[in-house]
DNA sequence: AATGAATGAGAGTTCATTCAT
DNA sequence: CATGAATGAACTCTCATTCAT
């Protein structure tokens, strides 16, 4: 015999799932627009237009959908670096500032796209909690490491300076980025800017590590 | 007709100018040690053993003492730079590099001493108000523009590639110091690294600007 | 006119007075172990494994229910008294004191057995509700009754004093489980503890109240 | 020279322990009435027509407030007994009946005065916490082992029987007082009813303890 | 001029109860 | 008839700010 057919309304664990999508969402826009430590859950149950309860139905705390909300910008920020093609594919300079090129302009995507979640990652999650620096950190270091492991493979494949002491220069590579992405919450960054912001870091700095 | 002349003991100017100053201070100490955020207005008046009311009698509001604090902080940034002899003072691409090399010293001395004023400054400013992320930025400017003044120069003076894009490879020298920075908060950055990376750094783009 | 016949499956009394049974049962234990005030309807639902309406549908409120678990707590007690044969059974003073004996056994055994809700009528119950406390008052009241009924039966077949206050005694009688009662709720009396105070009691009580 | 005159109004602690006291006693009236977790702060606040915080200014918690009023009735209750003559004061039983009546003169007039008082002690300290639990059971020790003494020297001046348990029986003296109590909370229970009671017990009992 | 007691709006959170499905 | 998502009033507690002294 199978299960006895339930009573009453079904769980719907879609809808369960939709509603925390959905307040995770509305919880990025207004930690985006106001900061998370400004922002109130009643402004995110606003937004929804939800009563002040429901929030706890789906999170156990304020500082929890924090975590939600960082998860899916970190999966972001992951995913426009996975996505391009490994170190080992570049067998030339060119190709390897073209993999470069790829991943700043993804990057670039987010924060153009997404200034207010820039500001919560870089400048607010210091002020919030040590967990939540540490993660942040943590990606940081991710993506130093993957530069720096494009960078190893140039160095082996011969295309890069043999001296190149490539973790301090994934760590600046990583970190001339900011700049553009702070003028970029500025509002005084436009595609122009952009272009001509890459294209004179890739002069600067192409020269200091090719072979 | 002038002020009619006030009877009794009149305020005294300088004892009030000293406690703006000493608040100042407190507050600059208060905010760099818990944040803005987290301090209260208690822990100021506390640290000078002074009343409740006393701050008011000074500053209108938190928000107010901030943006002395911010002012006082940075001053300091801008002493670090301004300390460094003119452009006009370098003649070679080695004595510009020297120039480099101290005020990123400068810098990082701040840096060092002071974790919670460049915790306050780099990464709480934008959680608390448009005004003073605007300052920041402006600051950022400022150095920007510093920076590019020695490049310019460098240019001119024939030690530095004709065609280098100044604004942006100033722009990009600054947030180079970021890494670090960002390091230096985790504890995890002592002397020796900080000459490996600003080694690394030189190394790096002394190739890409040099003539 | 008589009902009209009612088209469909007719409503399962039989089930809905079990789900009624169930959830009284489930109460019970929730409060027993958690005390009402800090029981939720969560926790009975939950131990039921039955949704967050099911409860409203069979009672108004939490309040109601507590009457419910309530009644059938007392019953409990009232039933420990009446196992014990009626007074008239007693004709000499060792009867008697055997029938005090069995009575006290028994109301020991529940409070072993539920110190749980031992808390929950002794103590708690005057917190929530006068109309609690007045139920709570009768109860005591009614073992007031029954046992100055045994005692009006010694003094009438001649092994009581005659001038005894047999409904103060009666009242004294009862408190004086309390002590051990609360013992128990310390988990600091074990059995021998409890014969030795029916034992001191009996020592105590024994000379006062017989002829 | 003297301690220079400090600026500004004095700290006047005075007023700040009157605060203090009147909070205390708006939190005791409070509790007394609506129950210590059914009463809210800001009941107490508006029975003293001040503002949210001030409570905050004087007391951590609500919970700190009500050590405060335990601690109040506490001393008044440990008074009652200690202001009766010691044990050794008492030659003959009769003296000793005395003793005990005169201590339960005091605590049924603390009953009596105040029935919220001994309803937050006696039946609502066991629901809230741990701590406040075990200081309330503190007491009961304490009224035995004083009774106890009490019983002790009775033995050893010889007005009391040899084989006593001093501990059981006083024990079951303490808890005596309580069928009074609870009577006394239902407002059922007047002076003679109290007359009536204590002359009851101590017939009683002073044939089973007597030598 | 300085004090610190007082304020009260507003924060995050809980939970008995309702009601669309 | 059962469900469980949704509700919202009420809670305890914080802290920038005010003001009588």
């Amino acid at each position: 015999m199978p299960d006895p057919p339930r009573r009453g309304r079904p769980p719907d664990e879609k809808l369960a799932a939709e509603r925390r999508r959905a307040l995770i969402e509305a919880a990025y826009a207004v930690f985006a627009e106001k900061g998370y430590i400004a922002a109130g859950i009643a402004d995110i149950d606003e937004r929804l237009d939800v009563g002040r309860g429901t929030f706890y139905r789906h999170f156990q705390s304020k500082r929890e959908i924090l975590d939600h909300v960082v998860d899916h910008a970190l999966e972001r920020f992951l995913a426009a670096i996975a996505a391009e093609a490994p170190p080992g594919e570049a067998g030339t300079f060119d190709e390897f500032a073209g993999q470069m090129r790829r991943i700043s302009d993804r990057v670039f995507a987010i924060a153009a796209a997404e200034p207010g979640l820039m500001r919560l990652l870089i400048f607010e999650a210091t002020s919030i909690d040590d967990a939540l620096t540490e993660r942040l950190l943590e990606l940081l270091d991710t993506m130093t490491a993957t530069v720096a492991a494009y960078l190893d493979h140039g160095v082996r494949a011969g295309y890069l300076r043999a001296d190149l002491d490539t973790h301090v220069v994934a760590d600046a590579l990583n970190y001339v980025l900011m700049p553009a992405v702070m003028q970029m919450l500025r509002g005084t960054f436009g595609p122009d800017d952009r272009e001509r912001y890459q294209h004179g870091v890739m002069a600067l700095v192409g020269d200091g590590i090719r072979r």
